[in-house]
DNA sequence: GAATAAAATTGACCGCGGTCATTTTTTTGT
DNA sequence: ACAAAAAAATGACCGCGGTCAATTTTATTC
């Protein structure tokens, strides 16, 4: 039928538009929260019609996607530039600006764990991209350094993944703070990569 | 000021009100599904106004909170009567009931992470309560049979839901299957229980 | 058993995400 | 340069979760 590149000729008035949204809700979200954040707020700032939102998003989900996929490829880019960790502190220590961000707000925790598995192989989303990304790194960190070598290193990056995941979702569990976020963190981390003693 | 048991009492016409409730939310279900649920629906079937509902449910989703924690409570109740697993597919199969409830319909598993972690200490939620439950058994597993001796048992416990989880969550990406599922779990908990060779 | 307080129920109403037929703007063909 | 087609933008409208002042039902007191 149609090559990739021309299935839809877009015009720059709509790419216009579109980093309008995207640009006024990342300063409702800076000045406010992702949890308080209204699309008809969006595009009250952003100074079009709630019907042109939508022929840009899917729904106010995929606004969001867009946003925190963006953040969380800031700090896989960081994390990827900083040396690799030689043990399991310092590996905690490179994670600390991603998990920060992820325990800032329930919201944005939500959204990511929702679109961490891809929805399709060809439309795979930004955030689930960027998890992809991050255990691919998490697989190059295992397989360097004092960690065991029994296991395939994509393996020990997935688990990492796991048990970051499930740190977190502790957090919001009103007695933990972020100080037992990382003790419990490591706790994991210290069974599932280093050879058994 | 007064004792737990006294604070507010009730009478038989509210928990008769809140039985019609949930066998109505029920019946819808199972009917359709849990996707589809309209708490408009479940009023007009229960034959009550929609602001008794919130009288009785704080939101939606405690309802389902609740539906889903019943359901989860017999599973635990089921693995928790089956003999203890000698070995990791005899895990997975106390498992299946489980795993095929978790990857019926994306609704319940995002009901079921949203709540995964409790909420307050004091007012735990019925679904927690059933996570909490989980680790435990899972723990009473570890500790016995062919699996590693250097970790503590609870540790283990926790692991082995963490990994449950992110198994399942990889499901609702269109690509793997329940086969796939089932494939991936024996890999994860391989690595994190047996000694390592 | 009438009066009073408390608990339970009601339904009109609101907030906000999302839809769609219609209108406006841009591109294309000749 | 003009007309026809495609793309973009519009805003009235809808669905559904959730609220609340007002009403009805139940328990209590004398």
């Amino acid at each position: 039928m149609q090559t990739d590149t021309m299935t839809k000729p877009i015009q720059k008035r709509a790419i216009a538009t579109r980093e309008k949204l995207l640009a006024a809700a990342k300063a409702l979200i800076e000045q406010d929260s992702f949890e308080h954040l209204r699309v008809e707020d969006v595009v009250g700032a952003a100074g079009v019609a709630k019907g042109t939102f939508f022929a840009h998003f899917k729904d106010k989900d995929a606004l969001l996607e867009q946003i925190i996929g963006a953040r969380l490829a800031g700090f896989n880019e960081a994390m990827a530039q900083s040396p690799v960790p030689e043990n399991i502190a310092e590996m905690i220590a490179r994670m600390r600006p991603l998990i920060a961000f992820s325990t800032s707000e329930r919201t944005v925790f939500d959204v990511m764990v929702r679109h961490s598995g891809a929805a399709a192989s060809a439309e795979i989303g930004p955030i689930a991209e960027q998890f992809d990304a991050q255990i691919a790194l998490y697989s190059r960190w295992a397989a360097s350094g004092p960690f065991r070598k029994d296991t395939d290193p994509e393996l020990l990056g997935e688990g990492i993944s796991a048990f970051l995941i499930q740190a977190i979702a502790l957090t919001f569990c009103a007695l933990h703070g972020q100080q037992a976020l990382e003790v419990r963190l490591a706790g994991y981390l210290t069974a599932w990569l280093l050879p058994q003693s």
